[in-house]
DNA sequence: TTGGTCTAGGAG
DNA sequence: TCCTAGACCAAT
């Protein structure tokens, strides 16, 4: 018999399309991909619905080329979960499906995911408030409960016996953690723990496999999902708990297309299949902690011990700005006692090559990607500068291409100049050096490096934002974070909770095995709240204050906000396209319009970006006027419209 | 997003 | 008059 599907093309449209198929030839259902005509070419398509008549049709209807799955791979739910991210994140539903579900054809063999599987559970005893957590998350009827401790209180512990007693009990579970942590201990860990029970879908999977254990999962195969940001797609059919362990990580929310956050996605899933939502960090975001003190919706639950005896470290702040050169004296003084002490020390600063800009003396002149609005950074080893948003390199300079004069330096340090100068003050120690740099030349060196600085062979340390999380090594008792101001230099209302967040989870590497950790904090801004809350590991402290300050100034989590970022290679298009929408969007009331402005970053890439800005207390009527505009006005070819829900920053 | 068609303006 | 870059539009 002829029938009919309907289908998604992964196109940036908001609409399905019918085609036409005989049954006798094909085996469609709803839930797998098929190849079909569309325009000139041939596309993917995500079957959604199968009809036996269609009504009047006003178009030419063709036919289904070829099915690619022999059984579904995406279900009702699914499709639903994409429709509610379509209005939500002003995206399109094929997009959104092309990020839900691998791209991978066939199956092929497991990955290669060792499980040495002769350890099993260690049988750990659990501490009381690991045992009333645990029972509060199984037993209550509560719906959203947050892990609230520091590092080393045993939160993962509590998430893995939670996980346990959920499949036990015939659910399925969904386990999240961010791209970083997605290394060897959890994975050992969980492998040990839950054997072939589990999928763990990380990074280094190919399409094939993914789509694999994608089968694994829909098939109920496994009872447990463990991944970074795109497993919360994870297909189960009888989600009983998410778990989204160091909730407050930025890299939960995508950078691109759908533009959606794990957590809100969770959120969704969670409410769709009546589960459990569990997160944890022992640095919340705002909006968390904001949850938490409104209390009806979200449980929080302490860990307060930490486990393994280890205290708190101790933090010192060097003022910098009475300071010449990179290291302060407290800084050195702290590390020859360390070091001499038989100690080992990490240096963490967040900014990479050997130097951060050019500069003229003369004329002032500062050197600029050519491509982007942003100095660019001079790599010594390298012999290069170098643009981080772009990658364009080109020759060091001597000269002031501005003025000729010979008068010109290279302000501000990274992590090379940093390691530069370790070597020189300390040149009977061993240094490491860890950040994208080292790391891009060989992909094994972060396990090597730190197999190395385990053993003690390494003494010292040095990295960007790698070292800050998650590594636990007891013979570290100083953590010395060279600068702390590059992020509260910028431009964004999350500068000052992204410094905070970062400085506590740092300086959580000192000391985990006894009370002698120590930490020395340089900075020339001392008096911001990050600084001074982070000195006295103050977290609560630091959250009710920053809530305080975004009350006062209408920021999330007091509004929802939405960011409109027009780019183009024309610069007129860009700002003429961002003016109408501004234009129009201020006809209606109910929120605020912000611009059209040029963003902080004004050029990326060779693309000029425009902004607007919205931001409400009301955020249905701003969602509900924008998508009108969008309906409105459309977006010339040459520009292009990137719409960020929640953004986490707005540059 | 992709690919096809239309069109203004420049070269010859 | 022919050609091409860029604008514009349709896709079942």
């Amino acid at each position: 018999m002829i029938r009919y599907a309907d289908v998604v093309v992964p196109v940036p449209l908001r609409t399905e399309f019918t085609y036409r198929f005989d049954d006798t030839v094909m085996d469609v259902r709803p839930g797998i991909r098929v190849m079909v005509p569309f325009g000139a070419r041939k596309s993917r398509a995500y079957v959604v619905r199968v009809r036996d008549r269609i009504e009047t049709a006003s178009f030419e209807i063709r036919d289904i080329s070829r099915i690619i799955d022999p059984k579904p791979i995406f279900s009702e739910n699914d499709y639903k979960l994409a429709l509610w991210m379509e209005s939500f994140y002003f995206s399109s539903r094929g997009n959104i499906l092309d990020t839900m579900i691998p791209g991978g054809r066939r199956d092929v063999s497991s990955p290669a995911f060792d499980a040495d599987s002769a350890d099993s559970r260690p049988d750990v005893v659990l501490s009381p408030s690991q045992e009333r957590a645990l029972r509060r998350v199984m037993d209550s009827d509560g719906r959203m409960f947050y892990l609230f401790g520091i590092t080393g209180s045993g939160k993962t512990e509590v998430f893995l016996r939670c996980a346990e007693e959920t499949i036990a009990r015939g659910g399925q579970v969904i386990y999240l953690v961010p791209e970083i942590t997605l290394t060897h201990q959890l994975s050992r860990q969980v492998t040990a723990r839950f054997h072939d029970n589990v999928a763990i879908l990380h990074s280094a999977l190919t399409d094939a496999q993914r789509i694999t254990q994608w089968r694994k999962i829909k098939n109920g195969e496994v009872g447990l999902v463990i991944g970074a940001r795109s497993a919360v797609f994870a297909p189960f059919e009888n989600l009983r708990l998410v778990i989204i362990d160091e909730e407050h990580e930025n890299s939960y929310k995508s950078g691109n297309d759908p533009r959606y956050h794990a957590r809100q996605v969770a959120q969704y899933r969670c409410a769709q299949s009546g589960a459990k939502l569990l997160m944890g960090s022992a640095t919340p975001s705002l909006e968390a902690w904001k949850l938490m003190k409104d209390g009806s919706k979200m449980e929080r639950l302490d860990l307060t011990e930490r486990l393994g005896g280890g205290a708190l470290p101790t933090v010192t702040v060097a003022d910098m700005s009475k300071e010449k050169g990179m290291f302060s004296t407290l800084l050195t003084d702290m590390m020859n006692s360390a070091l001499l002490a038989g100690r080992q020390v990490i240096l963490f600063l967040n900014r990479r090559g050997f130097s951060y800009s050019f500069h003229c003396r003369t004329c002032g002149y500062e050197l600029k990607c050519p491509n982007c609005d942003v100095a660019m950074t001079y790599h010594k080893r390298r012999g290069e500068l170098v643009c981080h948003y772009c990658g364009h390199r080109q020759k060091p300079i001597t000269v002031c291409p501005q003025c000729g004069s010979l008068d010109v330096m290279y302000a501000g340090f990274g992590t090379e100049q940093v390691e530069a100068g370790i070597r020189r003050l300390f040149p009977e120690y061993t240094v490491a050096r860890l950040d994208t740099d080292v790391v891009s030349s060989d992909r094994n060196i972060i396990p090597q490096t730190l197999e190395k600085f385990r053993n003690n062979e390494i003494q010292i340390l040095l990295g960007t934002q790698m070292v800050a999380k998650g590594l636990n090594f007891p013979n570290v008792s100083l953590v010395g974070i060279v600068l702390a101001d590059s992020g509260l230099l910028v431009p964004d209302f999350r500068a000052e909770e992204r410094t905070f967040d970062l400085l506590v989870q740092v300086s959580g590497r000192s000391g985990r095995a006894d009370s002698e950790g120590k930490v020395v904090i340089q900075t020339r801004m001392k008096n911001s709240s990050a600084i001074e809350y982070s000195t006295a590991m103050d977290v609560e402290g630091f959250l009710d204050r920053e809530l305080a300050v975004r009350k006062e100034t209408g920021f999330p989590p007091y509004s929802r906000m939405i960011n409109l970022v027009f780019r183009s290679l024309n610069r007129k298009a860009a700002s003429d396209c961002a003016s109408v929408f501004a234009e129009k969007l201020r006809k209606f009331e109910g929120f605020e319009v912000f611009g059209a402005q040029e963003c902080a970053l004004e050029r990326v890439r060779n693309q000029w970006r425009f902004q607007v800005l919205l931001r409400s207390v009301h955020p249905g009527k701003m969602m509900d006027s924008l998508a009108a505009v969008l309906r409105e006005v459309k977006v010339p070819a040459s520009v292009t419209l990137e719409t960020d829900v929640d953004p986490l920053d707005i540059l």
